[in-house]
DNA sequence: GAGTTTTCTTGATCTTGGTCAAGGAAAACC
DNA sequence: GGTTTTCCTTGACCAAGATCAAGAAAACTC
């Protein structure tokens, strides 16, 4: 993935307090009053909705070096998700006011860029979510995933590597359930263009694979 | 809906093209390198992703007063959708770098705040996708045109009025088929929720109907 | 106002992906 | 090594919506 955080501005590089948190803890819940924002040292985050009817969906994860809630820095809000820890966490919690005060042009700069790649992602997302299936989103994980970066340019047309982790975590990542993501193997296994052996995928031909978009 | 642009800042006002375009142009294509942002003065613009096997979804409706592609001042991308004119037009139209050349903090505070804005209704929409199903997204989007806005708070316990637009285009905007709205809308009549006439709608109890999703 | 076109509704069917339940495989733990 | 737990796979079934096709109802035209 590409990195969002450029490097921190200098006038932010004081400020907060470091927290160290476990696995499992809840950060902050939804509907919280966002008074705070985190950036990620080192760990993991998941932003969670929950639905009406108990349901909890990811969001997205927040990997180290990145932010996390710092679109409610220039909004009004409340926090419209929860966050959980998925990895051990080191992070910065910085108040709202604390960032606001000793904004420079370069804290703007800093943010707009930010914001500007977050709204991309969205938008990624949403296409995601609304026009590509199952099948499709699965196959495109595993492009990005490709050694070779971005899908196996040039020569390589053979492709092995393990999965960077549990298959459960992938299919959450997609936003399906495990067991789709295991049928789907299946049938991409069937039409030869993956072969999966415990946690090491070998892709046969990235050229063709990029072609089996439904 | 919330009026997502204040006011213009001060040192943006005189720059840029003003266009006028009528409904069914096409603004700018999916991949074209973004060079330039759009401020909607009058009409109205879709955003709409083209899928590889040549579906079109509506990603959103960026409706008079708000802006289009302004993420993209601060993110170097292509456009990662297409615009089409929904409703005639005017526009102005401005240069990246002219904005970029001419920004104060006054211009970075103004964007901060509506990318912020824009990462919050992004949320929302996925949580939409995700969590809602038609049902309930549809009664959300009855409640939201409540006269008394945002849901008859107090006495009001009957309300009454007009669809703003054709249904088919609602379905769109809802992200469905007309068949499904049409069948949905039949529905909580049967449950005596809703009493449509033709294109007048009549809201029974809005308290009722929010309680009614799924 | 009769005819034409567009929009809306409705039914029948299909596709997708989720849920539930049961095995199997692999890893972790004595 | 054997047991337990966790993870993965598979099958049978279900539910939500999409699609297709055909009417019904509005809205425009002349």
């Amino acid at each position: 993935m590409d990195s969002l955080g450029s490097a921190l501005p200098v006038a932010l590089s004081g400020l907060g307090r470091r927290r160290q948190l476990e696995a499992g803890t809840i950060l902050f819940l939804q509907e919280d009053p966002a008074s705070y924002c985190f950036y990620v040292e080192a760990g993991e985050l998941s932003l969670r909705l929950l639905s009406a009817s108990g349901h909890e969906v990811e969001l997205t994860k927040i990997p180290a070096g990145d932010w996390c809630a710092e679109a409610l820095l220039f909004a009004e809000s409340t926090y419209p998700a929860q966050a959980v820890v998925t990895k051990d966490c080191r992070l910065v919690q910085i108040h709202r006011d604390e960032i606001l005060k000793n904004s420079d042009s370069e804290v703007s700069a800093f943010f707009l860029r930010l914001l500007a790649k977050k709204c991309l992602r969205l938008n990624k997302r949403i296409e995601q979510l609304t026009i590509l299936g199952a099948r499709e989103r699965i196959v495109q994980y595993i492009l990005s995933l490709c050694p070779a970066h971005n899908g196996c340019p040039g020569k390589f047309s053979h492709c092995r590597f393990p999965f960077p982790k549990k298959k459960r975590e992938i299919a959450q990542e997609l936003g399906m359930t495990p067991e789709t993501l295991s049928r789907v193997f299946r049938q991409l296994e069937d039409e030869n263009l993956l072969e999966i052996e415990g946690s090491t995928l070998q892709v046969v031909s990235c050229a063709r694979l990029r072609g089996a978009a439904t």
